[in-house]
DNA sequence: GCCAACGTTGGC
DNA sequence: GCCAACGTTGGC
């Protein structure tokens, strides 16, 4: 199983709204390297799910229940969007500024690549964010 | 709230 | 196919 970060704004689109959902659709990827990674997302990867803006934090784990496919919102035709659906939320969110203060995660894209929106995350960062966060890994 | 950095688009 | 211009995102 592979491992993700997803980004979102928590006012377009929230952890709680998802989880009131059940389930949804990443969409309105509009960067190449996010989108490389949403191809390369299989069906029952999970993923974290990460609010933006003020907040700045993981607050779940979603898991991929749909591969990659034409994303609707896109007249080019050019990018794909994934479904997916709410496994867990965290017990304790983890912000950005104790990812960034962990030397472990000097290498972790989310603090080399700022703004990047869809990312891989290694299976040693998935454990301890998870174990930060009270979920199960 | 400004500015720098990055990524994408369009012109040549 | 390169490069300049533009738009967007995130840091301070």
């Amino acid at each position: 199983m592979n491992y993700w970060l997803l980004k979102t704004e928590p006012e377009e689109y929230s952890w709680d709204k998802l989880e009131r959902e059940g389930r949804g659709g990443w969409d309105g990827v509009r960067n190449f390297m996010a989108a490389r990674n949403l191809r390369a997302m299989k069906l029952g990867d999970r993923a974290f799910f990460y609010h933006t803006g003020d907040e700045k934090r993981i607050v779940g784990v979603c898991e991929i229940t749909r591969e990659a496919y034409p994303d609707k919102s896109d007249p080019t035709g050019k990018f794909v969007m994934v479904d997916v659906k709410p496994v867990r939320k965290a017990k304790t969110p983890v912000t950005l500024a104790e990812i960034k203060a962990d030397k472990q995660f000097a290498d972790f894209v989310l603090v080399r690549q700022a703004r990047l929106s869809v990312m891989p995350v290694s299976a040693a960062h998935w454990k301890t964010i998870c174990q930060r966060a009270g979920l199960d890994a």
